[in-house]
DNA sequence: GCAGGTTAATTCGATGCTTGAATTATGACT
DNA sequence: AGTCATAATTCAAGCATCGAATTAACCTGC
């Protein structure tokens, strides 16, 4: 429900400053012909933005013979962004400039294995303080605080956190978070900014329609149409791990059986390496060095586990291309890492033989180009996107200007 | 990429118009209550719909002492449209008004079981012309034909079908039916109109997230999305029947195996009551007489079949749920229908047992309301549907217009 | 039947935004 | 230094919305 002429105006100036912070530097001739607004309109929104300080003019083009163009882009310096990573294990808190370079990082183990909200809280808020202090940024710098939990986020007026396996219900971490600091705070489920980061600045650059497959103990996704994260009626959209595939097949963490999740999933990998084994631990001191013994075995029970991993996981795919017909498919996470590296193009040939034809002749399958470090820095581009979307309509209050007589 | 003033006035008279369409008559204030806009331009742009005929008072309502309110609604006989529904055994053909009212039908059987193009084409044609005749209505009082027909429809400048199992491949349906008629064509895929109609009439209504399921002899959906369908890069999204649920299973007539549609669809269905007779012919001279036998045997073979028919079909929803996180899904189709109406109850319960719990308990599960006819309803709605998104702009080309001098 | 009250709808001046054409700015080439 | 070419800015004109004031339509009570 569109209102006002000051939309119009909002709405366009979120046009050209996400085109100069998507793309390239651009002249504002070039602004005018990819946006279609005439070129008076440009240089007066653009005058607008670098008067504010939000864009800067960035060198000359000379340009066959003519007045050369000034490239503009967005002011890497004009304000900060906070990214957190609340994973299972540890916290992970960067701050970053508007261009995503990181000045600071802080990470801290978690207190607890099962840990509680309060504390969690209080960790994330002694994170801010402590990475601000060593970028030197100070608050008044920041343009907001992205977020990234592990669990369900449910958005509303104040977003909460549904984690089963924890026993966090409808935990108002944003409410909790905002009794402790005046930044602004946006909430998200880690799953999901991991799926925006490679979409800016991973795998997924470009593409409208994508799916970010997430693998690692447990297995998510982040599904991207028309550009945007989809959330579905109450933000849980997106639950790749628990969809079927093998009905009634093994038990699942979730209560369910047959699960994604319980067959990929890096617990559930090494779960059939040791059954395949004949019950014989597998070795490795952690997840990650197990998985990486599994990769390098070479015998004959390994390579049947991992031709099995890549069936399930190519018709897990199968499955995201011809319900969602995504231009690409990314494989995340840090087991999706490590899979992918030795047997991308298996999972691919898995994929192919069970999915519908059509569909998968769009859809190109890639590995993620960014570590599960980028969960902080998708967190980091929620003020951004914010930002972008609202045209940073310095949302000033109604100015009483009283024009003095000419 | 907005630009213009021009496009504010559109996007507000789409509002109003999409408000008095898809709800009840409404007074010029309630209007501006509902839109946010103001009583002068709720006025202003209200008198212009009324002048172009789009719009009706209709009726007064006295209000507690004041000047009673006109209510106002879209004129039903303004314009009309026309639906087409193209399966894989017969057409059918339908004149609607605005209020989509149909005011008279012409169904054909398909001439062949392995249509030729062109000769589908050719009966739509006729189709157009002898229902506008039997209607009564002139060329000149159609706004569009949508065509909802069998096959993935792949949008793009000319939209074109694709039907793996008749063979055919990226056929131009759009352009050959343009070249036999001067109306607007719109074409989508029959699944996907008919979740359309029940989005808007039937069980989905006033649903911003929902799932229309499509059960007959092979399995669909139409997903919908921030009140809209998806459709992905290439349109063929929600080939949910084509989803793997039991992994290398049975094998399925897309090429690949365990498909839901290979164990939920009539036909698989049938041949799971077959095989589980030890091979005894099932009775019944077709799929529904056959299916309605085995809703009405009950003896222990058939409750068993049907049984397990609850349980993939949950599971498959499950599915549904735990990917789209919808406020709703939708059982439809006719075999969806007799499932529903048998066992709905059950097939819910499958659903919660193998959906995350929190999703689950956003979602209500119902029964379509809508029979397999409203395929050309849904596909009628797509003139309108682009009616309103276009505000009806008259798309009138700029007016020279003198004015005298007063 | 007429004044006063109440609510609905329209009118109109003020304001803000985009456009398109004209103007100014900036540099290369001769 | 003059001419050409391209980029950026300026400015009057045209649209669209808003808010306040006005007009319209009907009710109630005397």
């Amino acid at each position: 429900m569109r209102r006002t002429v000051r939309d119009l105006r909002r709405h366009n100036r979120s046009v050209l400053l996400s085109s100069l912070y998507l793309g390239d530097p651009q002249s504002r001739q070039d602004l005018g012909r990819t946006s279609g607004l005439s070129q008076g309109t440009v240089s007066n929104v653009v005058g607008e933005l670098i008067e504010e300080g939000l864009v800067i003019e960035a060198g000359l083009v000379d340009s066959d013979g003519g007045r050369p163009r000034t490239l503009l882009r967005v002011n890497p310096g004009h304000t900060h962004v906070i990214g957190v990573d609340v994973g299972e294990t540890r916290i992970r808190v960067e701050v970053f400039d508007l261009a995503m370079r990181p000045l600071a990082t802080v990470v801290q183990p978690l207190a607890s294995a099962r840990p509680d909200p309060a504390a969690v809280v209080e960790q994330v808020l002694d994170g801010l303080r402590e990475v601000l202090r060593r970028a030197g940024v100070g608050e008044g710098e920041v343009l907001g605080v992205g977020v990234g939990v592990f669990g369900t986020v449910e958005q509303g007026a104040e977003a909460t956190v549904h984690a089963q396996t924890i026993g966090w219900d409808a935990v108002p971490l944003e409410r909790m978070l905002r009794a402790g600091t005046t930044l602004p705070i946006y909430l998200e489920n880690g799953a999901k900014t991991l799926g925006q980061a490679e979409l800016w600045f991973g795998a997924g650059r470009g593409v409208q329609h994508a799916v970010i497959t997430l693998v690692g103990s447990g297995v998510g996704a982040a599904v991207i149409s028309n550009g945007a994260i989809s959330r579905g009626a109450t933000s849980s959209a997106g639950e790749w791990g628990h969809t079927c595939l093998v009905y009634d097949g093994r038990p699942c963490r979730c209560g369910s059986r047959g699960c994604l999740e319980a067959y990929v999933g890096a617990e559930a990998i090494l779960d059939r390496w040791k059954a395949a084994r004949g019950g014989h631990a597998v070795p490795g001191r952690d997840e990650e060095s197990s998985l990486a013994a599994l990769l390098a075995d070479g015998g004959p029970v390994a390579e049947q586990v991992l031709a099995e991993t890549a069936g399930y996981l190519g018709a897990g795919m199968a499955n995201l291309v011809n319900l969602f017909n995504p231009e690409r498919i990314v494989l995340a996470g840090w087991a999706g890492h490590a899979l992918g590296r030795r047997m991308l193009d298996r999972i691919r040939d898995e994929a192919r033989e069970r999915a519908l034809r059509h569909p998968f002749g769009q859809t190109s399958i890639q590995l993620g180009r960014l570590g599960l470090d980028a969960v902080a820095l998708g967190a980091a581009t929620l003020p951004v996107a914010d930002l972008l979307a609202r045209g940073a309509a310095t949302d000033r209050a109604p100015v009483l200007r009283v024009d003095a007589p000419a």
